[in-house]
DNA sequence: TGGCATCCTTGATAAATGTCAATTTGGCAT
DNA sequence: ATGCCAAATTGACATTTATCAAGGATGCCA
């Protein structure tokens, strides 16, 4: 069948859950779940309790938490292949954050015992676990920096690097992976503030906007601009892979 | 001897290090040294190589990366028994942060090899270390959502906060770890910022203070003002014990 | 094709924070 | 005690970002 094969395709090719054994992964794919999501409709929420984890399999998953007055604090927009709620195995069984589409979406269920178990009884796994924890908090350490150094028109520009292949020098043209009001609170702004930053950063690196489609006319200009307040160096390796890890 | 004492509690005593097999922790103490650093001098620098991971036995350690323009974003302070530089690991052999004493300091220097043996052959250790990495996970989580939410009053509450028992009810009387123009760049401020923000936080909550010297006449009331911007309950448990988690 | 909802942009203004400069304070060593 | 140095505060001002309000663009569905 076309879904259990997208399933085992989807396991076997995330970084985590293919380094476990051949019998965790035969097991995860026998109790795997798909579940379809509207656009804006929500997965979990915060404090949940937690029995299952999730892959991304088409769309997008913004994780957040909020306040008692509604205000959110978007943690991550995770694409396809992109784990989630795994962590709430260190958090006595409840999700940390809530979990929404931010618009149709698909996503894989996994019983999160089994992930438990494999971490415990396979050592491999729990190394490969570690690794992946690894990544995930040194982005999270970069992510602060960005916040703490990078101004708003900065931000946006180390944003797009990220989603450019920056050995690349000639002019690129990227796609915005999601609503530019969405890219915003990503970026820990409001989306009045990303407009206006967005006019500034093309008016300072000759990028060129239309709509969601932007052409970036000389990389090496924009990383001049958006990394001079950021202490790695550019291209950001390290970023490269971290924005493929897991959650 | 005194020495060796200390360095067997230090271990010994460590969230994580603890959690080792003893011919580790024996392996452990037989190669630590002790390093005396005055205050501002630097231990390493990030993007050495990293040999050696620490622990801080007295005084604080600062953590910190800097832009090419020597802007420092910093990661973190660091208290006695706290662990860091052992996260290079996982970051081929070099350290991720430079690292300063901010006032007379003496921290134990050990080899990292033996911390990555123990890793790779101790699964229980592994494990250890993986739910040293969650509760670090957890307390960055939280730090991008203050960023994020919280202003600078706040923020400064919300520091407070967890320099508190925060089960008492009366009146508590609490110091300052460390010099005012720290606290601030900790809390990602400038230090105008902070005094400002203290006068405010101060008619705000009713705290007084006098020097580093502070009194908070109504947990209750700071809590209400810090918290308001935060999607953790007061009182932040999870905080209290990731504090004290390692680096 | 028209209409409608949502997203995006822009303007005007306010609030928060940063910057620079000038004092003041407080601790420490002589 | 005196003087000195670093830390802290305060004032004036610039910059950045948020907020509120209005108008324009875009895409989708009937």
């Amino acid at each position: 069948m076309d879904l259990n094969q997208d399933i085992t395709e989807l396991i076997s090719q995330n970084h985590l859950l293919g380094s476990g054994s051949d019998s965790f992964k035969t097991q995860l794919q026998s109790s795997a779940h798909m579940h379809l999501l509207d656009k804006g409709q929500i997965l979990f929420l915060a404090q949940d309790e937690a029995d299952l984890f999730y892959i991304v399999q088409k769309g997008w998953i913004k994780l957040f938490r909020e306040t008692l007055d509604g205000t959110q604090a978007i943690i991550d927009i995770l694409p396809q292949q992109h784990l989630f709620g795994e962590t709430s195995i260190f958090e006595e069984g409840h999700y940390p954050y809530s979990a929404e589409a931010i618009e149709p979406t698909s996503v894989i269920a996994l019983p999160i015992n089994i992930l438990k178990d494999e971490i415990e009884s396979n050592a491999k796994f729990s190394l490969a676990m570690l690794s992946s924890m690894a990544r995930y908090r040194k982005q999270q350490d970069q992510e602060i920096e960005h916040r703490t150094l990078q101004n708003a028109p900065q931000r946006i520009g180390c944003f797009l690097l990220r989603l450019v292949d920056q050995t690349q020098i000639g002019p690129v043209t990227i796609q915005l992976p999601y609503d530019k009001t969405l890219v915003a609170s990503r970026l820990g702004m409001q989306p009045e503030t990303f407009s206006r930053a967005l006019t500034k950063l093309k008016n300072a690196t000759g990028i060129t906007v239309k709509g969601s489609t932007l052409e970036i006319q000389n990389i090496t200009d924009l990383a001049g601009y958006a990394c001079s307040a950021c202490s790695a160096e550019f291209p950001c390796r390290d970023l490269k892979k971290g924005s493929c890890g897991q959650k």
